[in-house]
DNA sequence: AATGAATGAGAGTTCATTCAT
DNA sequence: GATGAATGAACTCTCATTCAT
């Protein structure tokens, strides 16, 4: 699948994804994502039809590759649950401290953001925040599943209460280390996210 | 205080926090937050000078009316720290619910969705909102200390990790709330906070 | 005559006087003269009407201010036509040196600077302007007529020829002096106005 | 070099030139200069940037056009230094005339306009202006050399001097033609620019 | 008489999007 | 098919001027 058509809609969608989380949805210009992915304008339109359409599809874009270096790659480190939670944060803190030692302010989730500021207008952004978010829970469910097993976990523990906890503490860590410009704010969560998978 | 100046700024202060809290910063514009609040373009300038500036001013009021009617009721209703924590979450549950059974999609906390959206481009507005959620983490550490008084909290809890914690699941619960459009989500992190409080 | 309301009069045209002339006519805006001034806008209004009337008054103002300052103080300090005309130049090049010196930038004539901007919008200020050349115009006569007397004039020189011409030397030179940022652009056109003296 | 990009180019500058000529810099805006040259403004901002770039860029094809119709065409028309000079101030006395009897009033030199409107709030702007009367000068000194090629200048005649006085009398002329509202105030100033010839 | 507060109209500029080559 | 050029609508902000006290 490396047609000059889709190599073309990959450089669209990782410039966007870069801005968007950089500023944001609304702050970002058609113009500068073009810039960065040295596209004509109208081209960008041929392939995604609206700059809100291309806002899902860099979503999608940006959640494959979250899924692939952060989740899959904590869980292939280590079969442990905590360990793996342990290297989900490592993961997530590590991508803003390098970005924020480069002199950048701390960008906190892209979801996050695109959800706070968009989720009202458009429910097509909405939806797509939702699912990533949905679809982050099973890892967390996997570990909630694993923590029994090993006995880390109380025993009434449940998976399905505490993965939406856990994405739901991730997401707040992530607020406040944007809040704050501070991404230490991210490793600082990692016992309350323990407290949660112990139950 | 009720000179003409005042109420006048305070109008302009009421349209413009709802404004930029159902839709967002960049999606409300200046003719919006005028016409709401029934006053002149030329006058919102001559009170606040700037957009970013009429964000700040908001991000305020907003808070000192959060403070009141959300904190500081929470813990006059009742001397309990549980009670009072519960009552914490049960009041902004029902600010979104009131709005949410009106038809309006969950909005979330206004600080966090400013915040995730406007704190890269703008510290000024970042700040505002760090002073917010700095100034929320003494109530949480109020009742951190009296649950550890009343033997509900383990005795190693510390005040000053618990309160960064419990605003952060706060957070967290409302940025679920807005992605899923679905206000129950701020309940169902009421066990979560427990959680943190018990240490 | 230095009842409270002359006072705050000449404030007023002072201020205008000098803004319009650091900058232009509507660069300047009515707050800038009312806080140099010190009055409130209202009170500018009550007694000058409109932007253009204060202008117009200014111009007049300063127009007195210039008679004084220079024409009439060249003539008191030397009785020669040469030493007059040279008294002219010098002082409005001491004018401009003090002001450039303090690190502003080359100002010019107040009067072509206003009648080149508003001649074609506002005839009342045209004129206005028309007037002080007119009047200007005179102490060049005088000029004239005594270097005719001394000898130093050829003999037919026609003083209505050359008063006009004395004064499109000295605006042509303030023009230059404006355009390249140079004071001394002033002075060096201070032979070509013996020049035309002479005939 | 028909290109459609081109077109546009000019046919804004044209209209901005105009526009700025007849009335000001600061008096014109941009909805006007589009307006006239049929162009959406947004494509206005795409080529030109800016009010003050647009300006700067009108500024030189007004310059060129001046060169051509004014300076070079007199320059052809006679070999003669004098008429030459006179060929000068006739082409500038006939541009002012033609639009003065069509019912506008005399709006003097575009270069000295816009420089004493703006030179002081934008050095650009005056940078742009003092770069034609450069040029201008150059017209001058060849005059002045041929000047005394022929002998009708004084031998001791300095190129140097008298190319930046001829081009202050002009500039000095078109002032008083604007102040007084009077297209003959132009050919009233070719006697002194004689006398400075002459040296 | 004097002033703080208000205003309608309009300024320059930018946006997401589409046309025309 | 790809792209340079164009567009209408909207943006934030400012202006000279007047009202209400």
């Amino acid at each position: 699948m490396n047609t000059r058509k889709e190599k073309t809609q990959q450089r669209i969608l990782h410039a966007a994804a870069s801005a968007f989380w950089l500023q944001s949805y609304q702050a970002v210009n058609v113009n500068q994502v073009c810039d960065l992915a040295k596209v004509n304008k109208a081209t960008l339109y041929q392939h995604f039809g609206s700059k809100e359409a291309l806002a899902v599809a860099a979503i999608t874009q940006h959640f494959e590759r979250q899924k692939t270096e952060v989740y899959e790659a904590a869980l292939s480190a280590a079969p442990n649950p905590i360990d793996r939670l342990s290297g989900i944060y490592q993961r997530i803190y590590q991508q803003h401290l390098s970005r924020y030692d480069q002199g950048e302010s701390c960008a906190g989730c892209p979801f996050v953001n695109i959800s706070s500021e968009m989720a009202s207008s458009s429910s097509v952004i909405r939806d797509a925040v939702d699912a990533v978010f949905t679809h982050f829970r099973t890892y967390y469910r996997l570990i909630a599943r694993d923590a029994k097993v090993i006995g880390y976990a109380n025993r009434e523990l449940d998976g399905d209460v505490a993965a939406p906890a856990l994405v739901t503490i991730m997401n707040g860590a992530l607020v406040s280390a944007k809040a704050e410009n501070r991404p230490d704010a991210i490793l600082e969560s990692l016992d309350t996210a323990k407290l949660i998978l112990r139950g």
